[in-house]
DNA sequence: TAATTTGGTTTATAATGTAAACTGGTTTAT
DNA sequence: ATAAACCAGTTTACATTATAAACCAAATTA
């Protein structure tokens, strides 16, 4: 019987996307974040960074609630446990790319 | 003055993809290996792994030598000098992405 | 010598990323 | 008041990228 020699675990193609693992990144260590100040940090277009909103939202990676601010339209982000896991997966997988030991 | 908020560094388009990252991954660790080894070690279909080599290839992050074992052609791999340096400041910036701390 | 296998390359298509153009509402200027 | 500029996003069209199917040449096997 043949052993498949399946040395590199697939990367979970929502998270190795530079904008939306950097999304993942800020969301991971604050309570929430809104659009504009994602949009900020990333230095995204808010084109780009809407439509990578609605594929972390759509897998549940994030959930998004659209609030006021004043008079203002403000759309709050937040990672999801299941975010948080896929992050946590993903980083453990990409150490082995990267010859990182697991802690 | 405005200051810009560089929070994320740009990731290097040539390896954020999963096949050419795990390509180098493994060149990172040996002297060299052969398309059939590497084909194996990341599951990857000929075609695939043949574009991505040429394109590491292009960018100079690795060297392709075509040569014989027996009579059967050989490709060649070995990582370079810019490669190597390439790898090493994708992992420190990722790194930041993943909030794993700079060692 | 015909069929299969090996070691790849080329190319057509599918998937993805990205920004330009747009929408709906708000604030500012005239 | 109303036009002009602005803000917070969404939609959509286009560019880039990834991927595997189809292909090729040489070697091996039947």
């Amino acid at each position: 019987m043949e052993e498949k020699q399946t040395t590199f675990k697939p990367l979970d193609p929502l998270l190795h996307s530079e904008l939306r693992l950097a999304v993942m990144s800020i969301l991971i260590g604050v309570e929430e974040a809104d659009f504009v100040y994602i949009k900020a940090q990333t230095g995204a277009t808010a084109g780009n960074l809407s439509v990578q909103l609605d594929k972390l939202s759509a897998a549940g990676y994030i959930e998004v609630e659209k609030t006021f601010k004043g008079k203002k339209t403000c759309t709050i982000c937040r990672i999801t446990g299941k975010g948080r896991d896929a992050f946590a997966e993903y980083v453990e997988t990409l150490k082995q790319y990267l010859q990182i030991p697991k802690v």
